[in-house]
DNA sequence: CTGTTAGCGCATTCAT
DNA sequence: ATGAATGCGCTAACAG
């Protein structure tokens, strides 16, 4: 089955089409199927007046019926009227876009049927009655305005309430928003408003824990504000961020929420210049009050320092990607709590690896292959601690019991380890919603602040006292 | 610190006026810093031919300068101009935008200052020649064609590439984007183009892994295809789901992605008459060619039979939420599987719950605490069976001496479970990959398949043979 | 309180 | 090949 079944709807084109020309020009008999090409010129003619200069042809782009694919021109007879045509004055009347669509169709079906004469079967043919249309959804303010009445202003108030309206009015708006179907359409809606009360997030690799613990923050904080998150994926890689960035701005987004990524300093500078734009989850010097992340190194010690309260002295540090200012903070900490305690810092027990769990198992496998001795392991995240614990098995070396592990971020998985794993949970989400407040407050020039949250040690069964 | 820092720009905002004075009024001798009051009549004169019918009143509305809180009225000084009057006619000249700008930020410079006059350091004031500036994200196509001396016609072909364009005019308009930095405006484009190039993905639980990787497979089948997807969570609750389909309609998105989901599928058959939808690990009777997903019921047949083969005949089945369509298939796999070998189907084995690790915990501590006898466990998902591993070992039981234990999904950590988890791998990547390209033809016209695509069974190390 | 008017920034069509 | 003109659907200022 191919795709021709998707333009195939409850209505046949020809039955929009006499839908559509009762609808709107009642005066124009068509239900008996007159020549294609007579309802041509008489739809033009009441076209005449509608885009002066155009002549009769092309009167439709090829939107019009949300096609892509050009429309070629209709054969050139409908006659060409200007705005002084006194007949196409006399026939004017509000003529919906609909109309438009109307020729092109006729124009379309009359081609592809090769004749000029059209019969056409039509549930419309014996029933005058015109009620409402499955949406096609198309319908505009203006309809809802001529539905109710009213002018497209009322309409427009009665959706932002943006003034007072007579009662009356209101609820024949209303009506005609149901009956019609009414979306209003946000895309005409920020051209005309300056705002799109859109905020875009910029995340990183959709699937990672942390950061998608964050968005799901970030929605959570933005529920009820008015401001929909537009999430776009940086992928860890400053081009894709940079041309994500540039859709999101593109887009008209009214303010930036940017998720950890690689985007240089001095870009984010600019940006903040154009548009609104809280960092989370990155340390930025001179955005004070303008990022929100945990305090790494903290968070580095506390877990080193965890281990050390529980005795042990060697502890291997598998800290992630060399560059990742993360890494960096955390293995800070690392040595910190080293220092504090008066153990010798030992670059044996420190692996450069990445965030994945096969890293982990590496740096374990070589641990032992080397024959490093070391009774405890601090693990740049999770899923590295999870790897370490499968290598560790491996060898025959017992979580707690001969290795004590702590991982980092407290995703899901860590508390069903076996054994459960002791972290240092992130508040992810609540710095996704700190973030997300920050943000609408920001663009509206309100004051807010951006605390540091701190992490907290999620103490489990994976450390164990050493003997 | 509080956000009053953010409208800190490189630039102070009479060196703005200036500037913009400057470039578009070189006519009036600002630099010498005259009274305030003198400038606004004299913006007001060039302004009044602008905007008929206005008076100078509140030239601005609140979006020019990009904030959101009303800017009071001009103290009303400035005369009012209407199209046919003489001096505004003769000092009409294209005004920009800016010029509105300034009147307003000319009076909150004088009302801030509360002199009538001001002086005013500034860069400029020793240089006429008025350069590039500092981007605020303004730039127009009509700003370039002012730049490259041509029409905003051939800025959109040049941008376009609608249409042969002078190589000469080219390359100016060319010049002109990089020198003032032109970010074309989607919003705007998405409604004269009346299509947006953009696709719509509702998504579930963003950190969900099986509906996260369907996600990065959509993001890698759209790169290239000039679309870009947008996405919304439906947090699997009908409400949301409708509500975040809404948003996505009314940003005129041109096709639609449901992954997953809940929204009932009448609502579903109204949904893709309006717009090209493609649904997404649903499986939907009707929908034959417009949905993707996975044969769930050989999904769990392939499962249940692999440890039928190993010999185990007690399998419990901690199967998902009663109502999801994935856990019913699943289930009738389980069943099929059971019947074939001849296994007594015995409802004390099989478990509801949701998908969590707790629910397989609670599933297995059920199971023990009854006395049932099983040897092997079936998961709803991985999550699920790494519940479940925690609440065997906490009794003692082995994985997978004394139970083996399937999951489903494999995620990034059942390969670096212990043991590594054997599980049914769902090809979410590709599904994703799949559905974007089909979505895109389907936007087109063009013909496609959106084949079922096969599960796989990872055998790992958590399935054992009964002895 | 309501209708009128003028754009928002761009694509597109017709005329040149 | 290029410019002028029109409108996409909506908001907001203005004039009753």
């Amino acid at each position: 089955m191919t795709s021709q079944q998707q333009t195939t709807t409850q209505f046949s084109r020809i039955q929009l089409i006499q839908y559509q020309l009762l609808k709107h020009f009642p005066v124009l008999d068509v239900t008996g199927a007159p020549a294609a090409a007579h309802w041509q010129s008489k739809v033009a003619v009441l076209l005449g007046s509608q885009r002066a200069g155009r002549g009769g042809h092309e009167l439709v782009n090829r939107r019009a019926l949300g096609q892509t694919r050009a429309m070629k021109p209709v054969s050139g007879k409908a006659p060409s009227f200007t705005k002084k045509s006194p007949e196409s004055t006399l026939a004017m009347k509000p003529v919906s876009r609909y109309a438009q669509v109307l020729m092109v169709v006729m124009a379309a079906f009359q081609r592809s049927h090769g004749g000029n004469s059209v019969r056409c079967p039509s549930p419309f043919r014996n029933n005058r009655e015109v009620g409402p249309m499955p949406q096609r959804g198309e319908t505009t303010i203006q309809d809802i305005a001529d539905h109710a009445h009213v002018s497209k202003s009322t309409v427009s108030r009665v959706l932002n309430r943006s003034s007072r309206v007579n009662e009356d009015k209101r609820a024949a708006v209303l009506e005609a928003m149901k009956t019609l179907g009414f979306e209003p359409n946000l895309v005409a809606r920020s051209l005309a408003g300056g705002r799109s009360m859109t905020l875009g997030v910029l995340t990183q690799n959709i699937g990672s824990p942390f950061y998608d613990a964050l968005s799901q923050g970030v929605i959570r904080g933005l529920a009820g504000t008015g401001y929909s998150p537009l999430f776009v994926d940086g992928q860890w890689q400053q081009s894709t961020e940079a041309e994500s960035i540039r859709t999101l701005i593109g887009r008209r987004v009214d303010g930036l929420l940017l998720i950890g990524g690689d985007v240089p300093v001095e870009d984010l500078n600019d940006l903040r210049e154009r548009i609104p734009t809280i960092v989370v989850a990155r340390e930025i010097k001179g955005w004070e009050n303008h990022c929100i992340h945990v305090d790494n190194v903290q968070a580095g010690y506390d877990a080193t320092r965890h281990l050390i309260d529980f005795g042990h002295r060697r502890i291997a540090l598998l800290r992630g990607i060399k560059e990742h200012p993360d890494a960096i903070h955390r293995f800070e900490g690392y040595v910190k709590a080293l220092e504090e305690a008066g153990i010798k810092f030992d670059p044996e027990l420190v692996f450069q690896g990445d965030f994945s769990g096969q890293s982990g198992v590496m740096a374990v496998n070589s641990l032992v292959a080397k024959g490093t001795h070391f009774t405890a392991i601090f693990a740049a995240n999770d899923m590295v601690a999870f790897g370490a614990r499968l290598a560790l098995s491996r060898h025959g070396l017992r979580v707690p019991e001969d290795v004590s592990l702590v991982g980092f971020d407290d995703q899901a998985e860590a508390a069903f380890a076996t054994p459960p794993l002791t972290t240092i949970k992130q508040p992810a989400v609540e710095m996704g919603t700190a973030a997300a407040r920050a943000i609408v407050n920001l663009i509206h020039d309100q004051p807010y602040e951006l605390a540091c949250l701190p992490v907290e040690l999620m103490k489990r069964e994976s450390v164990a006292r050493l003997r």
